[in-house]
DNA sequence: GCCAACGTTGGC
DNA sequence: GCCAACGTTGGC
């Protein structure tokens, strides 16, 4: 059991659009490491900060958990798509995802007070110049995030 | 819109 | 393998 971060932007994919949809492939990811994260660490039932980012009011909106394993994002295929990707093939998929499921809407706890807070310190998110859309939570960190609500 | 930080690409 | 150029992310 592992914890995770998870970033979207709400003008694409909302905590709302989750609870409405009940879940979502999280597709369209195309960074090395956080692919990795998908295929070769999310177990089902893994938690998921849900956080909102590149908004008003960036922040964790809710809590949401790994709902299957990792498989090939069809989207790579579509080569009308924007996240297609002529180096890959079926035989040889370069780009995983794995679906989530809604737990609950939280109330949003912004990125200013996750800073403030000393026990989340070394929280990845938080490190200079991250920008990686997915990310490892320790779970210290989950406990203490889960006390903030 | 600005800018820092980072990842990827491609020439050599 | 190096590294400059470029594109993207994401907070402010």
């Amino acid at each position: 059991m592992r914890y995770w971060l998870m970033k979207s932007e709400p003008s694409e994919y909302s905590i709302d659009d989750l609870a409405r949809d009940g879940s979502v492939a999280w597709f369209g990811v195309r960074n090395y490491q956080a692919r990795n994260f998908m295929r070769d660490q999310m177990q089902v039932g893994d938690g998921v900060l849900f956080y909102h980012s590149t908004c008003a009011e960036p922040g964790i909106a809710g809590l949401a958990e790994v709902a299957t394993l990792a498989y090939p994002d069809a989207t790579q295929f579509d080569a009308s798509g924007k996240y297609f990707d002529p180096k890959a093939t079926t035989d040889s998929p370069r780009w995983f995802n794995v679906e989530v499921k809604f737990v609950r809407k939280t109330r949003l706890i912004p990125l200013a007070e996750l800073r403030d807070a000393p026990e989340l310190a070394t929280m990845r998110i938080l490190a200079k110049g991250n920008r990686l859309s997915i990310t490892p939570v320790d779970p210290d960190e989950w406990n203490f995030i889960q006390r903030q609500f």
